[in-house]
DNA sequence: ATGTCAAATTGTCTTTTAGACACTTTCAAA
DNA sequence: TTTGAAAGTGTCTAAAAGACAATTTGACAT
C-alpha cells in the first residue's frame, strides 16, 4: 500500500486501530498517551491511546503501522495484536461522544476496533514543544488510572500480552537502547513482572540465552563500578529458532 | 442484550465473528465446518467455518455465542478470542464472492473479523441426517487443507493459540465427556501438541494438578484392562488461582 | 593519597520440574 | 486356561528455578 492520496472518505466508519506504545526510561514503563485538550466544563479530560479510523483497503496491521509513524515518526517498530474490542459501548462516555463529534464525518458509527501493542525505545520519539506537545505524552504506567473509551481495558490486556510474550520470546529489546547494560535490562524485567528478580539468577538465565554481545565497553562517569555495556546479538538470536 | 426481534438491517455489514470449533473424539481433534453446498463448474465447493455478520448492538464475545448457539444449539461453551482478521483480500476467492452475494445484502463490503476458538463436547453436537446435514460436519484437522475465505489461515492461529493455553491451564476437560480416562486425556494432549507425550511421565504431571477425581468406577466391556474414570474437579481448579 | 559510597559482579547449594525408560496387572474373548 | 490389548506403575538423571552474601571497581569528597 504506497501513497498519500487517500482521502477522508476513504475511511472505513466502523473499524480502528489503537496502540499501546510501550517505553521504558531505565525507571519505570510509560506508555504513549494522547491528550485530547478538551476543556469541558464537568468531565475529566481523559487521555487516550493513540488511534485511528483505517481505510477501506487497508490491512489491520498495516494500519497499526500507519498510525504509529504519524503519530511518532517511527517506522520498523515492533508490534503485537492484542485482539478484537467491540463492546458496543465502549464509545459511551460523554466526553468521548463530544470528541468524536469533532474529528469524525460519522461520529455515532459503532466502531470495532483491533488493538495492538508495540515496544519503542524511547528515545526514538521525545515529545517536543513545536510538534506534539501537549498532544502526545509519555506516562508512567503505573501512574494511569483511567482512559477515554474502552482504552484502560485494553491497556490491562496488552500488559498481560506483553508479560506472557516476554516470557517465551526476548523481545525487550525493543525497549532499550544499542547498547545497554545488563542491570538496565533487569530492571526493565522487574518493571514489567511489577516483582523484583533475583540478579544473580536473572544474569545467570539471560546469558544462558546467548544473544547477548558484550561490548567490552564500560559506562563512564557513573559515581559508582561501571557497568559492562551490551547489544543485543540478532544472529544468535536467529538461530534459536 | 435478549429478543430475537433483530432484523437483518441491524446487521453491521462490515464486521464479522467466525469460529474454529474444536471436538475431539478419542481419536483425533476435529473441526465443525460448514459445507456450503455450491456446486460451481471450475472451483472447488470449499467449507468455511461457521460466522456470520454480527448486530449493530451486540456484543463480540456475545455475537460468537450467539454464532455457535445458533448452529449447534449448544450454550455455555467454552470460547476465547484468536484475534482480528482485516486483509482487504480475504474475500477475494471467486467462490467466496459468489456466496456472499447469494447471502448478504452488501456481499461487496470490507469485512473485518473476530476470530474465536472454542472447544466442546463432540457428542453434544451431532449433525443429523434432518438438521444441519450436509450443512456442518466434523472434519479431521488433519485432512484440512484449504478453507474458504481466510479461515485456513484463522485455524492456524486458532490452533497455535490453544496449544499455548492448554500448557497453562487445563482447559482440555472441556473437550472431554463428564468421565473419561486417563488414556483419553492422554491420547486428547498428544494430538493437540501432535507429538507423542510419555504416558508416566502425563500422568504424573496431571495427577499432581490435583484436579481429577477418581470416581472409583471402572470401564465396562473393554476386551483389556478396563481403565478407571475420573472427572474433572472444579472446586479444586478454583483453588489454584 | 586515602577513604567512602553506590552499584556491579560473581558461585553454590537446594528444590522442583522434565525426561528417559520397561515390566506387571487386569479383563474379555477365544 | 491361554492369549491379546491396553492400563497402571517407579526410579534415576538432567535441567531449570530459586534462595542466598561477599567482593570489586570507579567517582568523588576529604
Amino acid at each position: 500500500m504506497v501513497g498519500n492520496t487517500r482521502k477522508k472518505t476513504d475511511l472505513n466508519p466502523n473499524n480502528s486501530v489503537d496502540c499501546v506504545i510501550f517505553g521504558f526510561d531505565f525507571e519505570q514503563i510509560k506508555v504513549l498517551l494522547i491528550d485530547r485538550g478538551q476543556n469541558l466544563g464537568n468531565s475529566k479530560n481523559l487521555r487516550a491511546l493513540p488511534g485511528n479510523l483505517i481505510y477501506e483497503e487497508e490491512d489491520l496491521d498495516e494500519a497499526a503501522y500507519r498510525v504509529l509513524e504519524e503519530l511518532t515518526g517511527i517506522k520498523d517498530i515492533y508490534l503485537e495484536q492484542v485482539g478484537a474490542f467491540g463492546n458496543p459501548n465502549r464509545v459511551n462516555k460523554e466526553s468521548d461522544r463530544e470528541w468524536l463529534k469533532s474529528i469524525r464525518d460519522e461520529p455515532n458509527a459503532r466502531v470495532i476496533t483491533a488493538a495492538y501493542y508495540s515496544l519503542v525505545k524511547i528515545d526514538d520519539f521525545v515529545p517536543k514543544a513545536h510538534s506534539f506537545a501537549k498532544k502526545a505524552e509519555w506516562i508512567p504506567i503505573t501512574e494511569i488510572e483511567e482512559l477515554a473509551f474502552d482504552h484502560f481495558e485494553i491497556l490491562q490486556v496488552a500488559k498481560e500480552k506483553l508479560k506472557q510474550k516476554i516470557k517465551i520470546q526476548p523481545i525487550g529489546f525493543n525497549l532499550l537502547p544499542e547498547k545497554f547494560t545488563l542491570s538496565q535490562l533487569h530492571k526493565l524485567y522487574e518493571c514489567i513482572f511489577e516483582k523484583p528478580l533475583d540478579k544473580r539468577n536473572f544474569r545467570r538465565k539471560i546469558q544462558k540465552l546467548n544473544i547477548l554481545t558484550n561490548l567490552k565497553e564500560k559506562q563512564r562517569g557513573v559515581p559508582h563500578k561501571p557497568s559492562q555495556l551490551y547489544k543485543f546479538n540478532e544472529e544468535n538470536y536467529q538461530l534459536l529458532t
